[in-house]
DNA sequence: GCAATGCTTCGGTATTTTGCTAAATAACCA
DNA sequence: TGGTTATTTAGCAAAATACCGAAGCATTGC
């Protein structure tokens, strides 16, 4: 059954705003209205952003800590900033 | 536009299924009969692997190759073993 | 040529996912 | 207390995905 779990991250990862915010997150913890900020992310709505950090907290791939009126979200799963980098490296060969 | 691809391969191996086709393919290349004979895919049809196969070829993580009766596929994304592993000891760290 | 084998493609349905707006909650400030 | 800001929860429509049976296409063996 652990194959299902195993599957369950990178579903979480299979989306391309969940992944902008993984990327975002391995710089370091960032507030939601942060995370708002960012290009990829720009185009959805509020709900929806949230929408998708729960998924990747479901999946274990980040946490959250409330502190004051903001929501900070930091990375739990540090191996898949490497795991987006040697995907990322495998795609275009070309460019290196 | 690159976060896009980069998702593709993610959301490609974020089926309980596909993983294990992953997994199997680590392990050297497999035609189809052999695939439907792993205990994961036991229960599904055919045509319903072969989607499986279809999106991760599309994703660039697998490539296949006729040879007589038979198509043979293999991993073309070799990184992925390594990252389906670096995952799955995320996962349940107590066990180790 | 004909039948059998191995696999894919087609067409359809059921389920899941995505994204939205509106409403709720919580912390802070005046 | 009442208002404002930051974020989540609820409920819903639209789009995408998963799965299957039937049909199609090569390749092999007789």
């Amino acid at each position: 059954m652990e194959l299902k779990e195993r599957s369950r991250v990178f579903k979480a990862l299979g989306h391309p705003a969940r992944l902008a915010i993984a990327d975002e997150l391995a710089g370091g913890e960032r507030c939601v209205c942060e995370l708002l900020e960012l290009p990829a992310l720009s185009k959805l709505s509020g709900p929806t952003v949230s929408q998708h950090l729960l998924v990747l907290k479901t999946a274990g791939i980040i946490a959250d800590e409330k502190r004051g009126k903001n929501i900070y979200y930091r990375l739990q799963m540090p191996c898949v900033s490497r795991i987006s980098l040697c995907v990322g490296e495998r795609l275009n060969p070309a460019t290196r």
